[in-house]
DNA sequence: GTGGTCTAGACCACT
DNA sequence: GTGGTCTAGACCACC
């Protein structure tokens, strides 16, 4: 799997890093039960603060989509809890991002079509 | 136009704001060519620093959302640019969103009536 | 309200840290809305850093017991959700402190009793 | 007595194990003078490593629940010193604890019925 | 060898 | 002036 950071955009670096590998479990890129890099090895692949992976861990922890071992070190969550409140989320989320795309011209066939190739790849299975 | 904001929210007073506005010009309760408020005037009736709201009025004015006149103050834009790049963000920004639906259990067929739920309450016409 | 923190003790200090503004919550040391030291203020009088206090303070933000106002800082919350899962973990708890408290020789009434002790401490009021 | 560990938890193995094994002093599960089982034994069972049953043992012993016999192995002590500086500690633990139960809305009343019932299930005897 | 914690010191975004 | 982020480097607890 490939991480790629933008170190001087605005998006805090530990948050790239959680997107990216949030995207990775969704795609398959990173398999249930998968293990990930230890810390020190991530941050030094990736030039970065061991601190700032260490972050980004905790907080994939915290939303439940990995585990962590003390064992083996940190893995990809068995299973996912369908979390309730997610939906609210979600639709305020896509509110802004669908006003933004209607105004700048974008009907909804098109913007399906945009989705339903995203959807397309997504191969995490419950 | 109503704007509520979350002051102990993580996302910043004038992106809130900023979305918000956008938003409104989305679906309606902002027309082309509107008046918007005074800064002054926006600022005492949410209670947050006119600073504030000056940064959100320049970020809406660079986008292209609104123009300001000096003689008599900003107003939504008569015709908003199709701005082509933006299709390459919209994807960035989808992908991130469709995956944690896709983790959290949300299928494809739901994921698009939520959708075409949202853009029917989009009435902004080029 | 008073702060100590045992530099040397098994628990981490931002635990420690923590559980201190929780208690100080519960007996009224901090009301609700009352606004919290800076990070870097509290840091200093307790000379530790401030990476300690800010994670005590995000602890404290997502657990519900504080709000961070952009403008102001933090505060205690002025409402804390009644967590419903929370009967389950306090049940664990307690079932290993009474295991302890029987082998060594408590009798029942003498731990009501103690409890009531500390229970009348507590000012909190939803 | 059956013992169940979370791997991926927060409290270390040895921890999880030890309060298991004085929860089971507590409410009968292991008798006064029962044999426990070899560190091999029960490593292999839990499927952990020895080092860590190891660590659970000494501190057993250390704290008076067991007796280690080179030649019989592990049991559990005969009788357990009512250790008197036990109930500062007590106090402590429990203040944090009330304090949570009492900001999360739960009230004293409640609170000792838990108290009763954990207790009802408690058979040690000096 | 793993993650967890802490420090000292710095810079940035927000208001 | 607030909290948020990041770094470099260190030590510790756990297994």
């Amino acid at each position: 799997m490939i991480i790629s950071l933008e170190l001087d955009g605005e998006t805090p670096l530990y948050e790239q890093l959680r997107n990216q590998i949030v995207i990775g479990i969704a795609t398959g890129g990173l398999a249930p039960q998968e293990k990930l890099p230890t810390v020190r090895q991530l941050a030094e692949d990736l030039g970065i603060n061991t601190m700032t992976v260490n972050k980004t861990y905790s907080l994939l922890k915290q939303q439940g989509y990995i585990v962590i071992d003390r064992r083996h070190g940190a893995k990809v969550s068995p299973t996912i809890d369908e979390s309730p409140n997610h939906s609210a989320e979600l639709e305020g989320q896509l509110q802004l991002i669908i006003a933004q795309a209607a105004i700048r011209g974008m009907d909804q066939s098109r913007f399906q079509t945009i989705c339903s190739q995203i959807f397309s790849k997504m191969t995490y299975q419950h």
